[in-house]
DNA sequence: GTGGATGCAAACTCTTTGCAGACGG
DNA sequence: CCGTCTGCAAAGAGTTTGCATCCAC
């Protein structure tokens, strides 16, 4: 498995794959995905909605909705819970998911290297006999900023 | 603040900390109450209302959905998101939590006391300068029973 | 051309809220 | 009695689905 990291790389991933399953590029898929692509941010599907809203207005929340499914299906982006309610969705640039802090006063998300979990793997391995998986974990507490606020 | 363990003494305390607040000591907190000390589960508001239809068939699901928010107000029990798309609560009995893991094959529900973060939370604070607070975590994977059955 | 994809609207799930009447302290 | 609590029903958010039409391949 490789990790392309420019955008007509990963549209070409993309368009592959989809392929491969005998799906189609779409016009509204290949929006869903810039959007996706091009935000560092972790997008719920309302807000990708409202970004499409301007150049393609006749796009359907539903078609969003059916999209990020199909992609994370396809293993291309992750949904993660950041615990406000809805899910949200980040489009996956290489194997090392990572894992974010929320900041419980300025709901700022940090990300967290999936290595420094490592070592709790272990532990929950050893002691319970659990294997963790790779999916995400959302952490709650207060950023660095916060603390010294205080 | 001390940890009761007994039903009697849990609901002496539930009764002593509404009355500090002004509030009232009714019938359907107490069911509720009941329901959620009794069960070992994590149970949604569903299935609080569904273990109380019997005995108190008027009851009204958003009846246990304020009970229940009042609960967590007070300190009395702890939201759960086991990543199942609905809210589940636990009753607290002592100042440890406990995070989950929730097998992603067989369902099971295993606890994992908070202290084996520890190391976690340190490590994540000399790194990042982010203090983990004392919220809940689930971490899925497989596990024991279903790792030998592979 | 044909099966997959889309837009639209309606349905669905979980949760919250407004309100009049009931009830605990 | 007074203010809290309740049941009921309706509303709300987020998400899914049914269906006729549309469009990529």
């Amino acid at each position: 498995m490789r990790s392309s990291t420019t955008r007509i790389e990963q549209e070409q991933h993309v368009q592959e794959t989809l392929r491969r399953f005998g799906l189609k590029w779409t016009r509204p898929r290949s929006l869903i995905f810039r959007v996706l692509f091009q935000s560092d941010n972790h997008l719920s599907a309302e807000e990708i909605y409202e970004a499409l809203a301007k150049e393609e207005p006749t796009i359907a929340i539903a078609t969003v909705y059916r999209t990020v499914r199909l992609f994370e299906d396809l293993g291309l982006l992750a949904g993660v819970d950041l615990g406000d309610g809805m899910e949200r969705y980040e489009w996956i640039r290489s194997q090392h998911h990572h894992h974010h802090l929320v900041c419980s006063q300025c709901q700022a998300i940090e990300e967290v290297p999936a290595d420094i979990l490592k070592e709790l793997k272990e532990t929950i391995f050893r002691e319970a006999g659990f294997r963790l998986d790779e999916r995400e974990v959302t952490f709650t507490g207060i950023c660095s900023k916060c603390i010294l606020k205080e």
